[in-house]
DNA sequence: CGAGCAAACTCTATAGGGAA
DNA sequence: TTCCCTATAGAGTTTGCTCG
């Protein structure tokens, strides 16, 4: 049975050797279908989102080709990863802990995490976790201070604050498919600006900067200050702030999407949090493709019936984009007749928006 | 004058030390 | 030997200071 990376992996190939832009759907089912010798149109539906995914515009461009991104110099060695044979994108054994077990090699992880090209195969989105999180994120951030940080912000923070000098000089270790590079969910209203529902917080960081300086959102005379237009108001709840006050703000709107790990570091977190809180963060069963009520349906105004519910939020928030629907003054929406017939509102909250898209979203049988 | 560094801030993998 | 805990590096941004 062929797994779901190997048929995007094998999506990616097709649109990168023919015309993206021109790629029909049953074309290019057929010409996986065709690499893979399999029948995939049980798998219509994933195809098409992958193919979505790699086509959206500016935000996934398609890799360039393996020769030239590699006589370019590969930037980050883990993008090309995927592009190599199976036996080379796996890292070397690493030495075996203490314990005689192998360590677990780290998985080399594509940016993207609609496109799974990490191996093993990743757990896929959990779209409704970014959503369920952020809001719990939410909740805690509006905590009033002194009561204990669910998420254990305070131990990191008193570990960055440790003296730098007396420690000794270490190799220097890169940056591997964790840590900085871990994929993270985007808020709501984070993801008109980054463009995408996941990405690793420094592309979320480097993309933002990429729109502050598009918007010319950077006070002249300072430019460490960030004049906020309302699309960032939004975000940061404030008419300026900056760059370093932007990085705390930024935190309410990156969500981890993993399971609680029993690292040392979370137990540590895990000790002073609400356990029960954070289970709130374990990713749902939906991030699979959910059907779609026939109001969504025609409000996207197309015959498919299941998508990834963080696709379908995007394409929402791109239609209120586009019709400039959104009410910065109130972060608020106002819904014009067709969002009028979806909602069944003629205003909503920014962050009900999910809450309401979950209404037409049903899980498969 | 140019280069290098520190500044704030985020989270997590991992090295290394200490305790059991 | 194993487990637990602590400290650190890492990306990204701009400005201002220090040093050669």
């Amino acid at each position: 049975m062929v797994s779901d990376q190997e048929i995007a992996s094998c999506v990616e190939s097709v649109l990168r050797q023919s015309d993206p832009a021109a790629a029909s759907l049953p074309d290019v089912v057929r010409q996986v279908e065709a690499k893979l010798g399999l029948d995939l149109s049980h798998k219509a539906a994933f195809i098409r989102d992958q193919i979505e995914l790699l086509l959206r515009p500016s935000v996934h461009p398609l890799p360039p080709h393996p020769q030239s991104q590699a006589a370019a110099g590969p930037h980050n060695p883990y993008i090309l990863l995927h592009h190599l044979p199976l036996q080379q994108q796996i890292p070397p054994p690493k030495p075996t802990s203490s314990a005689g077990v192998a360590a677990p090699a780290p998985f080399p992880q594509h940016h993207h995490p609609g496109i799974a090209f990490q191996y093993p195969p990743p757990p896929p989105l959990p779209a409704a976790a970014v959503v369920a999180a952020y809001h719990l994120q939410q909740q805690l951030h509006q905590a009033p201070q002194g009561v204990p940080a669910a998420v254990g912000l305070a131990p990191v923070t008193v570990a960055m604050a440790a003296p730098k000098e007396s420690a000794p000089p270490r190799a220097k270790r890169k940056g591997g498919p964790g840590g900085l590079n871990k994929v993270c969910g985007v808020s709501p209203e984070l993801q008109p600006i980054v463009g995408e529902a996941a990405m690793s917080r420094t592309q979320i960081v480097k993309q933002l900067w990429a729109y502050i300086r598009k918007n010319n959102l950077q006070d002249p005379n300072n430019k460490r200050k960030i004049i906020c237009n309302d699309e960032l108001r939004r975000v940061f709840e404030t008419d300026s702030t900056d760059m370093f006050k932007m990085n705390k703000l930024l935190s309410k709107h990156i969500i981890p999407l993993d399971y609680p790990k029993d690292t040392g570091a979370e137990s540590k977190k895990l000790k002073a949090a609400d356990v029960s809180a954070t289970e709130i963060t374990k990713p749902d069963s939906d991030e699979y493709p959910m059907v779609i009520s026939d109001s969504l349906a025609k409000f996207f105004g197309r015959e498919e019936r299941e998508i990834l519910k963080s696709v379908a939020l995007s394409r929402v928030w791109d239609y209120i984009k586009a019709n400039q629907l959104e009410d910065s003054a109130n972060s608020s929406i106002l819904c014009d007749p067709k969002l009028q017939e979806l909602f069944g509102c003629e205003s909503l909250p920014v962050s009900g928006i999910s809450d309401l898209l979950a209404n037409h979203l049903l899980k498969k049988s």
